[in-house]
DNA sequence: ATACACCTTTACGCAGCGTGAAGGTCAAAC
DNA sequence: GTTTGACCTTCACGCTGCGTAAAGGTGTAT
């Protein structure tokens, strides 16, 4: 089968100055031109032409691209695993964005306060970095090593008021629990507060909550020894009933 | 406080030119401008410039965002609070994108058969959806949730082989604990080697690693019980101890 | 022969800056 | 007092991945 510029285009859902560019720039040429200088694509064009568009669609570079499929030598999947770490970089500055938001939202209902550089922690991963490495010296120098340990991780920070939350928190999940399984339903009111009590009390530890490792936590009660051990002096089976009612908190089945 | 392009361009971590561009395109004019013509920006651009910065994070146009923050009904704790909602699903989407781009790794290198019929399909639908931009979104939606689901079956469904991995693992980790702690080294190979083993042993159960989630997970055994006591349990202290290897592996701190 | 849908190349435009160039300013050091 | 060096200023062109004319040639059905 033999395509012209615009059947190809409708074809592969793109338009034909898409694959005018793409020939300018030599990452896909047509199999030959006829005698009035007409584009003609065949099957491997086609092909070629379905694995420009699969890469695009990961949000590849063109230039990246061409590397890809034209270069047998050149790994394709190392220019992707290239590619997944920008991916994640992205999602981390995301991730503290989010964190940000989130402060700001507290912040504007005056439950804390935030500094201009508070403001903009997430948009500057580079700048933190570069700013710890500055002034971590002098403030280990002027403080000692435990403070500048404590004043790093936030976790590290937490004060005697949020430690007597947190223990409190353990409790209410525990009691909740218990009461809930009388139920017998994971999914019933009060095994959903437990499970909502249990986010409260984990996101104390971690520095991004998501539902996804929300679930994966829930699903390691059951299969760690510890906490099913744990969990299971509550009253047996309390690691399974917990896991299911955070599952079924968190939307993860 | 006032800045200088400079400044506010460090602190908001942009670069110099893109205030510049700001003030060119009228989305952030300077408070004033000094004698010799200098840039001067205050508490109140430094609000805006942030809001800027959160809008553009979303892939709004700066065109649109103009039209967003000067609009007098603008209430930025609203905006702030369905900010966070669209983050929220900017960070679901590029996880899919991850997943994708993983799944296409791990095809490259044989480990998954992802024929080029099935990512021929995959385009397929993707065509169908930009016909159909209506039912597009759905299937989108859809192709989402699926994908949730089965990196969510992942953990479901751990083999046999695998389980007796993850309990090996566990074990190891243990007895590599106990070993690094004859040395009092956290720092140390063996020490280094114990975290290793448990990022690996926690690979199991989350399905992204982060440094600052293994760090903030160390930071649990010490300050959980329930960990403290199973870890103090080889040895008292074991758990401080793995706290520090770990964040030094993480190099969190 | 005429219409009309197709094709061609050339070339400017877009967003959101990066990256010079060419020059002025400020604080500190000599 | 001037020299250094880090700032600041205003042009102005370059980049990606095309969209969108403009100006013209081609294919084929009527």
């Amino acid at each position: 089968m033999e395509y012209t510029v615009q059947k190809l285009a409708q074809l592969a859902g793109v338009s034909s100055r898409t694959l005018r560019y793409y020939d300018e720039i030599g990452i896909l040429k047509p199999a030959r031109t006829n005698s009035s200088g007409y584009r003609i694509y065949g099957q491997q064009e086609v092909d070629r032409l379905q694995q420009i568009l699969f890469y695009r669609e990961l949000g590849v570079s063109l230039d990246q691209i061409k590397e890809i499929i034209t270069a047998p030598a050149f790994d394709a999947a190392d220019a992707l695993r290239e590619h997944r770490e920008k991916l994640l970089e992205k999602r981390k500055q995301l991730d503290l964005l989010i964190t940000n938001v989130e402060k700001t939202i507290s912040s504007a209902e005056g439950r804390t306060t935030m500094s201009d550089k508070e403001k903009f922690e997430g948009f500057k991963k580079k700048m933190i970095e570069d700013n710890e490495k500055q002034y971590g010296k002098e403030i280990r120098e002027k403080y000692g090593e435990e403070t500048v340990e404590k004043s790093n991780a936030k976790l590290m920070n937490m004060t005697r008021e949020e430690h007597e939350a947190v223990t409190k928190l353990s409790e209410e999940v525990n009691s909740t629990i218990g009461q809930a399984m009388e139920t017998g339903n994971p999914a019933g009111e009060l095994a959903q507060k437990a499970a909502d009590l249990h986010k409260q009390w984990i996101t104390y530890y971690w520095s991004e909550y998501s539902k996804e490792a929300h679930a994966g936590l829930a699903e390691m009660y059951v299969a760690d020894e510890r906490f099913k051990a744990y969990y299971d002096k509550i009253r047996p089976g309390a690691a399974e009933f917990l896991r299911d009612a955070i599952k079924i908190y968190t939307g993860q089945q």
